[in-house]
DNA sequence: CTTTGCGTTAACTATTTGGTTAAACCACTT
DNA sequence: AAGTGGTTTAACCAAATAGTTAACGCAAAG
């Protein structure tokens, strides 16, 4: 009776992997179960279809993809810091899941309405309390006049998009694993200046 | 004699939009072959398989999505010019491509090697020249002493992101489709405004 | 008018791939 | 030892999909 949750987890565990690396338009169910080392059939006995096995694990991922790091930015400290640490705590778990961004982005870009569902169930948008924050930090007069929207992006844009542009970065550079690795460690610390260079006054 | 032009141009453009949009393991040849309003023997006789077929577009994708934009960084211009210039082009560019990042990040994931060999031929790497630029303007003192490696990240990623995570961050804030026009529209100044706020000493 | 050859199509084939089934396996109960 | 029920497997099936073929259309050449 723990067969069961072993080769139930080795599935989920094998899929994760497959979907994240192929999509699931290019995924294959072979693969999976190949991967998990385990019959074919066995990946529907657990869950019937492919679509139901991919709903696992993108509502999985997609739980990843948006921190819980609303605490960061809910927490008693200076605005600045809050930055900081965002960048720092979101980098961090980018770097252990490099493939998440791509996946879920590509798969919310495939099928937006299906996502507009399982969104929303996360009410409280990441992006309204931060446009929020940075309001009440121009109306205090604590940073520039910038426009909440842009800055938010930008930071975004800055955490992730190494993660998705990795290859084709390392080869225009020349770096290699190391020196990408290291390169990502400097951006913990390096984004935050660069953001908050751009905004204190 | 100038159907044959025609088809194929058909074909071309029906493929283009296609894979753009559902990539190579998702697009089907059917899909591009009622896209054309063609039979789908024609695809064969014109390309010989998906992958061939496949190819030319990615070919042609890759191409636009390195921008020859070359000119702009080696123009006669102060180093703030160029990069309100650069970040105004490429946007512009995005804006008429919206789907070009995903598809070109996504396929270059999917198979880095094939893409080694294609990409080497652009031998004259934007992101070099661009380093040696900013290392000359950090010698010369001109501006703050930034790694050119995370400025450049940080300006591609201030450009590109914004087309990939665009469902998702229009759910996120509320934006329509106008409003994320608007929005883009105002990033061809913006981004050049955030990273140079941040660079000028 | 007939011939020639490229362009085009409908119908077909081969392969891939998601999904099913019936039998075997195995731990546990009686 | 036989029975029971969940687990696993090999073999199979059906649908989807890339690729092929043989015949047709038709404009230009003869």
């Amino acid at each position: 009776m723990e067969k069961n949750d072993n080769t139930q987890e080795r599935i989920l565990s094998s899929a994760r992997k497959v979907f994240m690396l192929k999509g699931m338009a290019g995924a294959r169910m072979q693969d999976i179960a190949d991967e998990a080392g385990i019959n074919k059939a066995m990946l529907h006995y657990y869950f019937r279809s492919k679509e139901i096995l991919f709903e696992m694990i993108f509502e999985q991922s997609l739980a990843q993809f948006f921190p819980r790091i609303t605490g960061i930015i809910d927490a008693e400290i200076p605005f600045f810091e809050k930055i900081e640490n965002f960048c720092g705590a979101y980098l961090a778990m980018l770097q252990q899941n490099p493939y998440l961004p791509l996946f879920v982005l590509n798969e919310v870009n495939q099928q937006p309405d299906y996502f507009k569902e399982k969104f929303w169930k996360n009410k409280d948008s990441l992006f309204l309390k931060f446009a929020e924050l940075v309001d009440t930090e121009v109306t205090s007069g604590n940073i520039k006049p910038v426009k909440p929207a842009h800055l938010f992006i930008n930071m975004i844009s800055m955490c992730i998009f190494p993660f998705i542009g990795k290859p084709m970065f390392m080869m225009s550079s020349g770096m290699d694993e190391l020196q990408f690795r290291y390169f990502i460690e400097q951006r913990k610390t390096e984004v935050a200046k660069f953001i908050i260079g751009s905004i204190k006054k």
